[in-house]
DNA sequence: TTGAAAGCGTTACCAT
DNA sequence: ATGGTAACGCTTTCAA
């Protein structure tokens, strides 16, 4: 039979209550007692309370879910994910806190299985896509939620940590266009989901994926302010947020007889791409195809890639502490934090000849 | 007031085990009932039977436990990490489970509470350098464990799904000597953890870290099988495994009269350096000098590296497989993976002037 | 098909 | 400083 509390308090003839304290309030009960405890329970092989039954009653888990959507790989493999899951687990270690991965099936019941057994003080939602049934579960579950992209996504008693992601996007289409440029092409990542990387004709105004929706908005916002019609800048779906993707959308871009002369992408790992196509192509970047990325991963820099730096482990970590130390201001749960234009070598004057 | 099952139960007038069996066992009852409950339960905002309370009953909470070393940053980094981790996510999520990433941090009491506290049915334990009480209160909490690594790290009622390092290293120092190379350094990280990369006079047989260690010997063992005295193998302390602390090493044993004419190196992230080396002195990988790497991440290919090719992802999944599904027979709860070589353009003959 | 009763192992609270 | 008692919210017999 396992070792209980009980165990330990029979072997030494003391109360339920006194173990316990000798666990979770030391200061309760003479240190001598408590070594004595402490001894008993490594002689009986007592690994402490068990840890759901003091999470039933304590009411809490100490733990923090993530939904993720269906391959979690996603979250382990790109570097913005990587950075804000970092932040996250750095808030969230600091208070003896864990990750609980929740990786969200495609099939939905199953995925409402996983987020009802999900025992977790609350949840942190980001890179979400759209998982409408799944939300309504997670707000069901009564538990603190932190979101991480899209303000709206959740109603005004979660807690959010963002950036002004359109206003940014807005900043790298006003520098390329203060160079000149009126060939852009737009390289984005699930603007739809039919996983073909190809040019696509989407209204900016109706993609499903909240981030890439605000930057293309950016992007359209500083075109239409230089007068470049929107009709004229090349739309390119990217089916996943990949480096190789990025060099397949590209393709769309460069090898036409109008050659875009500045491409705007919605994330650092499709301008890494992009800048690969140019290479195979023979083309140098800033000087013959200006290209931009978002994000400022550490690869960016290397790549002499201009972009914009966002802190990304920073609104991993200030989600966590939004979750876990909630400030009383409410006003103080919403946080949009800065981002910078970094301009490096991939962006440069419009040489090219003017096209009628 | 938070909704219950008894709420449920009250408002519809039947009993909670109805209630109950709506969720846990549909068959019980009639589909007409069922969906009242379940309707009810929308209505009251009930999100289901809570997860803790049905993890005391019912003994099971659907999550592996992942210890990983201090700044878990390294899970997801280490692209050998993020393979793993995805195997074992994998496995884990095609059966409801979830991973609860437990980050031990440097103070050992937090470590012990973090393991206590932690609610799950098994542990899965891999890059471990040395957690020796960590391991005794895993131990303790009587729970499934599996292990990545070393597989005598925990005794035999553990699971085990690993590869034969030492052999697989050895198999890429005959590769190297059998093409002549004398002049041999080895770049190995965590050798000693003081954080510093430089050479070092340590014991292949007396690493902390069993990776390393294993790789280091099966290195030495093609050495002397070769006639090559390990006194004349220049070994190298990389203070992580990053490329950047590869560039770094290589330093050490490119930057000297008695240059090596091959680096073998622990990792395939440390050889990438040790070529992004070469690269900056003006010396080209397979002709100048050789380099190995070991595990065959994505990015090896494009290098050109030659390396060990290990089943990363497999490892993760068959660990989460082992975790969850135990076959009977013991014999198949202790897996030896398989591995190849693949040789690639980093390596070539020695084309160094003999010495002495 | 449904319900009543007995815990699961702990902690909170109030006494002593 | 220590102990007794009552939950925490559920699942699981077993009986109806």
């Amino acid at each position: 039979m396992k070792a209980t509390l009980q165990t330990i308090a029979d072997e030494l003839g003391v109360s339920r209550s006194t173990v316990s304290n000798a666990y979770s309030r030391p200061d309760q009960l003479s240190p001598e007692l408590r070594a004595r405890i402490l001894s008993a329970a490594q002689r009986l092989g007592y690994a402490g309370p068990n840890p759901t039954a003091r999470s039933l009653r304590s009411g809490k888990v100490n733990a923090i879910g993530v939904l993720l959507t269906d391959n979690l790989s996603m979250a382990f493999t790109d570097p913005y994910a990587v950075a804000y899951l970092r932040g996250l687990a750095e808030a969230a270690s600091a208070r003896e806190t864990s990750l609980l991965l929740l990786n969200l099936p495609k099939d939905e019941a199953a995925g409402r299985r996983v987020i009802s057994n999900a025992a977790v003080d609350a949840f942190c939602l980001y890179c979400v896509p759209d998982w409408h049934s799944a939300l309504e579960l997670v707000r069901s579950r009564g538990v603190p939620v932190v979101i991480g992209e899209d303000p709206q996504a959740f109603g005004p008693e979660a807690s959010y940590v963002g950036i002004d992601e359109r206003a940014a996007a807005r900043r790298l289409g006003e520098h390329i266009v203060n160079l000149g440029h009126r060939d852009i092409a737009v390289v984005a990542h699930w603007i739809v989901d039919d996983g073909v990387t190809t040019q696509v004709h989407a209204d900016p105004d109706d993609l499903r994926y909240y981030v890439t929706g605000e930057r293309v908005r950016g992007f359209r916002d500083a075109a239409l302010a230089a007068g470049v019609p929107w009709e004229r800048v090349v739309l390119i779906n990217a089916a996943g947020n990949q480096r190789e993707e990025g060099a397949q959308a590209a393709a769309h871009a460069l090898d036409r007889l109008d050659r875009a002369t500045a491409i705007l992408c919605t994330s650092d790992v499709l301008a890494l791409g992009v800048l690969d196509a140019l290479r195979v192509r023979g083309l140098q970047a800033g000087r013959d195809v200006s290209v931009t990325g978002f994000d400022d991963i550490p690869e960016a820099e290397a790549a002499g890639l201009t972009t914009i730096r966002q802190p990304s482990v920073e609104r991993g970590r200030l989600a966590g502490e939004l979750l876990l130390d909630p400030p009383e201001d409410p006003a103080l749960r919403r946080l949009t934090l800065p981002v910078s234009l970094v301009v490096r070598s991939t962006t440069g004057p419009n040489t090219a000849k003017e096209k009628s």
